[in-house]
DNA sequence: CCGTTGACGTCGG
DNA sequence: ACCGACGCCAACG
């Protein structure tokens, strides 16, 4: 069986974030099996420009923005308009909008 | 194949 | 709370 790339993975996961929430690099790469390649996530975020890929949900961090191709106004209005509130370079809530988790416990 | 780069994360000052 | 250094993984030249 041919292992499937980690892109491939990334994406995949990415793809199952639902609207109105986010997650973060390390969060993904975790999701996708690799705990620690959060800075290959942003690789693939990057080299991907799929746009079925809501690549604008995922950011770094404490719900800092991160990066988005050197244009955080576009992330932040894409997030704005789902709902989330980005005061500065960070997520408002950030506690309630994380996905997987997102205020439990 | 090796060195560098980059949408990152965590710890320390 | 902000800045800097080190570590991590994958892609590019």
């Amino acid at each position: 069986m041919t292992a499937p790339s980690f892109a491939m993975r990334v994406l995949h996961v990415v793809c199952r974030i639902p609207p109105g929430r986010a997650a973060t690099y390390g969060d993904v790469a975790a999701l996708a099996g690799s705990p620690r390649a959060a800075r290959a996530v942003g690789t693939v975020m990057r080299t991907c420009r799929a746009e079925g890929v809501p690549c604008h949900r995922v950011v770094a961090a404490g719900g800092r923005l991160g990066g988005y191709g050197g244009r955080p106004a576009m992330k932040r209005a894409l997030l704005a308009a789902e709902g989330i509130i980005v005061i500065g370079a960070r997520i408002a809530d950030w506690r309630r909008v994380r996905w997987p988790r997102g205020a439990r416990c």
